[in-house]
DNA sequence: TGTTTATGATACTAAATTTGTATCATTTGT
DNA sequence: ACAAATGATACAAATTTAGTATCATAAACA
């Protein structure tokens, strides 16, 4: 019953560390070591945030990652979006067939109000909000 | 991120027949010919539930299982502590060790924040909740 | 212009969790 | 004794999560 996964979290860790940092420009090589997570597997994820337009990247010597957008712009919804897929608590499917209880079902409703009510609370959060000191 | 998994959700729908049966007891057989689950896997489902004590089961001939308890006091979160271990929506724990930041981290906080409310919307839902009409 | 230093792309692997099966033992009613 | 149910337990398959390995590509710079 995991909210956020381990991808996201280090992505959140790094976008923190890079949102912070007073150099243009941070590399993999100085998130590992400070952030302290396993250095091919942060690679891949900064990758992907740079496809993503989350990240700005610079190949080569003096290379690294950028931000590309303002701290509160940059939402935990969007990197679990790209991390966990769709935003959902419950997908009552089960072997590609939906469940047949779902029309009815008290279970779902309720879940689903659940589920509203969490998304708008992560909604709030952004890189912005982490960063804020108290 | 799945709020209920699998085993969850059968036991849930397992209970709700039986609840609402008018046999005094239910077989594993009837259970599987009218929800469409895997019988033995729904069989060990049972099992803990009659271990846990949510079920009083009856050998041989004529056997079956019927409930323990009111439906009213039936939770959710009784099955999903069960067949989830604890409500927890973050752990903090990579490989065993907990994460530095733990103290200081509002990305923490704030999911402890939603934990908190998702669990209490969770205990609210009894059987007897999601057997009602409307 | 070639070497070094960084990221890009992609395929592969390992570990953990979830979702089941299979088998034999035990109890009970007839 | 036999049939019909559950109890216990070990095993296995499928899926998801977490992490590696390798080679290609681009930029800086000597
Ligand atoms: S039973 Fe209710 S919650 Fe479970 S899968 Fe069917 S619809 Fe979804
Ligand atoms: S970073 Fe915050 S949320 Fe992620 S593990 Fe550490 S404490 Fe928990």
């Amino acid at each position: 019953m995991k909210l956020i996964t381990r991808n996201t979290d280090y992505a959140v860790r790094a976008l923190c560390f890079i949102a912070q940092s007073k150099k243009k420009k941070v590399t993999v090589e100085e998130l590992v070591r400070v952030l302290e997570i396993p250095g091919p597997f942060l690679r891949k994820i900064l990758q992907i945030l740079n496809k993503k337009k989350l990240l700005k990247s610079y190949k080569g010597q003096n290379g690294g990652f950028s931000l590309t957008k303002l701290q509160d712009k940059i939402l935990l919804t969007d990197l679990m979006k790209i991390f966990q897929g769709p935003l959902k608590l419950n997908e009552c499917i089960f072997k590609k067939q939906v469940c047949p209880n779902i029309k009815t079902c008290k279970l779902k409703k309720k879940i689903d109000k659940i589920e509203k009510c969490v998304i708008s609370e992560l909604k709030s959060v952004s890189l912005a909000y982490l960063l804020k000191k108290n």
